[in-house]
DNA sequence: AGGCGTTATGTTTACGTAAACATTTGACGA
DNA sequence: TCGTCAAATGTTTACGTAAACATAACGCCT
């Protein structure tokens, strides 16, 4: 900036007005100081102005896992949402760990974000209480079911599951699998499967095969679960997967080899996932706003939206697949 | 830090000093300053670290999409190897543009990263004459096509274009299609076709359908091109698409319509993602190392490898589907 | 012409950290 | 006992910017 003013025969902080606009300024200064700048390829230096206590146009973004396309969906909702406003997500995958996430969040705070935006409601209660210290805003999105730091943004797991159990009982179905992912450590999934499972038992059905893989979801592994599944238990007419990716695989399987759905076996999935929309056959699954709640997190980080404290519930809609 | 030094009863050079684990420091006043830091949940101001030298721990990452998977495995890439050495990558999305590429990198490059990854060779003038001058390590990945800026990972495209070509040549086939997405804008793809047309039409083929949609790509986007040119053109016994959603979405039209495939028609994808794998019948593509592109990237702009300048071209490899 | 308000520009200082340099403390040998 | 040297700690300063304050230039009215 000191090149800049010299070579525009003005004072730093005239420099410094013109690049933020910030008012009385000579249009003849401006241009000057413009053309400078361009001739000398300057570059603001953005931690210096935040360190003078201008906002920093950074958001923290940490998020379980990038293998899951719901995440990416979330990613590219918060993304274009900060873009509008010039700012950026700096980012983190904390591997369903919140150990790993409570390091990410320290080291992001370390760059003094303006905002922070994690996924679900369990954290360390360091993360917890260095989080409210520090002032940044926080959104927590995905879930629901629990206590915001500040204002989560997402859906009610249990009762998501809780509207699969009723969906599928009420098509018929009594003796379900599970099929899962990750070994357990996807928290969101371990609520619905708790809420699905209470309500199939009051509704006369039982769960009668459950396989929770440690591999992180994929078609593939949906596939050879389903696989393991129809080799080892007889008479079960409906598999609950713990996400779209592994009800896929699930379907791939079942038109490989000829297993007619919903007629041999119901599926359901969990997100409604865009690719779900090409596949031969329509299989049931929870459509989630996952675009949107990376949206309103950025927004609401990004101070867009006033005060909008606690507990969000955006709206989950079950999608019934093909009845045969 | 002032805080910390206070109630540590020492001064602050010296919590500055624990901090970095920067030698002479007593044991005693170690544990004092570590118990101050933990009371007062105290975090580095990294900003000013950066201001006064510190290198950066951070790493400018644009891409052009998140809606198409191969970069979202690229991204994995580079933050898995970022993170191994407590480096975060601050994230945009050009959405194809080489001018809104301009815009994040100047964006980027005011908050002093140590470095930054682009995709592709095309970009603006500014930016490579800027990027030179700020001095920060930048990679360039998936293409090799082209003039580095300082070091690209990537595989050649043409290549990649003229091997899909002389395969499906060899295999019979004379009458081709090419669908693709995003309009021409993905300046790989139109490498590719380029490379391919030129082949088939050495080879006796033509190319006798072309669609290029201006959606991003996606499963259903494949569907329908698919459906549209099966309708619109007789004869055509193979489809080239320009990645693997569209093919994807391809042979789920084939077989939602009886469509043998590579009986009645060959499909040809690219970049032979995971989910492949999983479908019922395998296609032909071209394996990229998208996840090793991300990877290396990340290891050479956080100085974790030496001097590696110029083109890098990492292997391509074709997979063929099957024979029927 | 002189005073006054407005617009345009300049000067000083602080943000939180770490490098460079300065000082204190203590152990140890002569 | 004193000098010496290393280890431990403290002091000063600069990084690049912007807020707060200070000053200069310029019309405009009486």
């Amino acid at each position: 900036m000191h090149d800049v003013a010299a070579a525009a025969g003005v004072s730093q902080m005239t420099v410094s007005r013109v690049l933020r606009g910030d008012g009385n300024v000579s249009e003849d200064v401006k241009a000057r100081v413009a053309a400078a700048v361009a001739e000398l390829g300057y570059i603001q230096n953005r931690l210096a102005s935040v360190q003078r206590g201008v906002e920093n146009p950074m958001i923290g973004v940490v998020l379980p896992t990038l293998k899951n396309a719901v995440f990416v969906e979330v990613l590219a909702g918060i993304n274009d949402t900060l873009s509008k406003v010039n700012m950026r997500p700096v980012f983190g995958v904390s591997e369903y760990s919140v150990e790993l996430e409570e390091q990410l969040v320290r080291d992001m705070l370390s760059w003094q974000p303006s905002g922070l935006i994690l996924a679900g409601m369990e954290h360390t209660e360091w993360l917890r209480s260095s989080v409210v210290q520090s002032g940044v805003r926080v959104a927590e999105i995905m879930d629901v079911d629990g206590q915001a730091i500040s204002a989560a943004f997402g859906i009610s797991q249990s009762r998501a599951g809780e509207e699969m159990a009723d969906h599928l009982l009420e098509r018929g179905h009594r003796k379900f699998a599970y099929l899962g992912s990750q070994g357990g450590s996807d928290l969101r999934a371990v609520k619905r499967l708790a809420a699905f499972r209470a309500r199939i038992e009051e509704g006369g059905g039982d769960i009668v095969y459950k396989e929770v893989s440690e591999q992180p979801s994929s078609m593939a592994l949906g596939r050879e679960l389903t696989s393991d599944c129809l080799k080892n238990i007889q008479g079960c007419d409906a598999i609950y997967y713990s996400n779209d990716d592994l009800a896929a695989g699930g379907l791939m399987h079942c038109i490989s080899h000829g297993v007619s759905v919903p007629g041999d076996i119901a599926l359901a999935g969990f997100n409604d996932l865009p690719f779900l929309s090409a596949l031969p056959q329509r299989i049931t699954t929870t459509r989630t706003p996952r675009y949107e709640m990376g949206e309103i997190a950025a927004r609401f980080v990004s101070g867009q939206v006033g005060a909008v404290g606690g507990v969000n519930e955006l709206p989950a809609e079950l999608i019934a697949g093909e009845t045969s």
